[in-house]
DNA sequence: ACAAAAGTGTTTTATTTACACCCATGA
DNA sequence: TCATGGGTGTAAATAAAACACTTTTGT
C-alpha cells in the first residue's frame, strides 16, 4: 500500500452560508474578498481548519467573528473537493449553512473581511470560486429541511407574528399558503405558544405575537410527532 | 492572515457505505482490515484521496476495486473530521453510500482487504475507527431518501416482483406497509413497465416481473411528478 | 370614515387507510 | 389436493384545499 505521509498535503476549510430573512426576502451574509484570488470578487465566509479544530467549530469560529454571536442553528450540508477549485493546492471545503435572526445583529469588518454585506439571494448570480454552487446547494437543502424540521424560527426574531412566520416560508419554499390553512396547521401542531402580547404602532389591527415552544416540541416528537409544511 | 501553507497537512479518505438487499436483509459490505490500528476489526471500505482524484472518482474506485463493477448509485452523505479519529494524522473522511443488487456481483480479496463480506446491518454494533456512527449517518439517509427518490431499484434485478418491492421499502423503512395500497400507489406512479415475463420454478403462482421505466420517471418528474412512498 | 392587515369555519375534494377472497403453480 | 404466495376493489376515515367576511388599529 502506498506510504500514507504522501497524502497529508491536503487543507480542509469550512464555507458557511449563513442566512437571514429581511421582510419578504431571504439573504446570505457575504464577504468581499480582500486578496488574490478573485480580489474583490463576492465569497462565502470561510477559513481553514486549524489541525486541531473540529469542522464545527469551525463553522461557528467564522460566523461569530463577523458577528460576534454563537449558538446559531448550523448545519452540515454537502463537502466540495474538486481538483483545481483552489488555486493555491488542493482544498476541500465543507460546507455549512447557519441561521440567523438578521435584526438582532449587525455584521462588521473582521479579520476575514473589510466588507461585508448582507446580500439577497435572488440577485447572486456568481460567487468567487465555486461558491455560487455551494451557497444553491445550501439552499436547496434549507428549502427542503425548512418543510421537514421546525428551523424557520431560527431565522425570526423570538416573538413574532403568524404571518411573519407565512411569509418566511413562502419566501423560502417559493409558493404561497392559504392564510387559514397555514393557520390551522400551525396551531394543531401546539409547537408555538402565544406571549399575549401584540405588535404597536402599526396602522392596522395589531398581531398577536408567539413564540416558538421547544419543550412542547420535543414532548410532541416523543409522541410519535413529525414537523411537516 | 496565517500563511496557508500552515495547512496543507491533512489527509482527505473516503468511506463507501455500499448496501445491498438480499432477501428481507439490508447488508453492508465490510471489510476486516489487515493492518494496524483496529488489525482484525470489521470496517468500511474507504482510502485516501489521491491528490488530483475527484472525491466522487475515488468512491468509485473503492467499490470497483472491491466489486469490479461500476456505474451504481453513488450519494455523498457527510464528512466527518473529528480531529483525533485517526490515529496517523487529520484524516477528514467523506462518507458516500452505493446502492447494488447484491446478487450479480461477488466481492473478491483485493489490494484493500484480504476478507471481505456482506454483513446484515442489524447485527453491527460496532465498526474501526468511527466508521459505526458514519454507518449510521448513512443508514438515515437512505431510509430518508428511499421514500424521496425513486432508487430502491438500485438495490433489486433488474426485474423484480411488487412483492419484492414492497419486502425491500418494509426492510429499509422499518415498516410493514398494506400489499393493495402499496401496488396502488405505485401503478399509479407510472414509472415501472411489466416485462411480461413470470417467476419461474415457485411453488406458487409466479409473480409478474417489472422493472424501473428511468423514461416514463423522467418524463413524469418535468411534469411535476415528486416520488414519495 | 377610510385604509390595511388580523383573525376566524365550513364545505368540497382528494388522499389514505382498512380489509378478504379467489388464482396459479409445484410438491 | 394441499400449501404457498400472487393478485385484485370498495367503502370509510382522514387530510387537504378552496373560499369571504368581520375586527381592530392608525391616520
Amino acid at each position: 500500500m502506498t506510504n500514507s505521509r504522501e497524502y497529508f498535503k491536503s487543507a480542509i476549510s469550512v464555507d458557511n452560508v449563513v442566512f437571514g430573512f429581511d421582510n419578504g426576502d431571504l439573504k446570505v451574509l457575504l464577504i468581499k474578498r480582500g486578496e488574490e484570488p478573485f480580489l474583490g470578487d463576492w465569497a462565502l465566509p470561510g477559513d481553514l481548519v486549524l489541525l486541531e479544530e473540529e469542522l464545527e467549530d469551525a463553522a461557528n469560529r467564522i460566523l461569530y467573528d463577523l458577528t460576534a454571536i454563537s449558538n446559531v442553528y448550523l448545519e452540515q450540508v454537502k463537502t466540495f473537493g474538486g481538483v483545481s477549485r483552489h488555486p493555491k493546492g488542493r482544498v476541500i471545503t465543507v460546507a455549512y449553512f447557519s441561521l440567523v435572526n438578521k435584526n438582532k445583529l449587525n455584521p462588521k469588518a473582521s479579520m476575514f473581511a473589510k466588507e461585508i454585506e448582507w446580500v439577497s439571494v435572488k440577485s447572486i448570480d456568481y460567487l468567487a470560486f465555486d461558491h455560487f454552487e455551494i451557497m444553491n446547494a445550501c439552499l436547496a437543502q434549507l428549502k427542503q429541511n425548512l418543510k421537514l424540521k421546525p428551523i424557520g424560527f431560527e431565522l425570526l426574531p423570538e416573538q413574532f407574528t403568524l404571518t411573519e412566520l407565512q411569509l418566511l416560508y413562502e419566501t423560502v419554499i417559493g409558493e404561497s399558503l392559504d392564510k387559514r390553512n397555514f393557520r390551522k396547521k400551525i396551531s394543531k401542531m401546539g409547537i408555538i405558544k402565544d406571549s399575549n402580547k401584540y405588535q404597536t404602532g402599526v396602522a392596522h389591527r395589531p398581531a398577536r405575537l408567539f413564540c416558538f415552544d421547544e419543550d412542547m416540541y420535543r414532548k410532541a416528537v416523543e409522541e410519535g410527532f413529525t414537523f411537516e409544511i
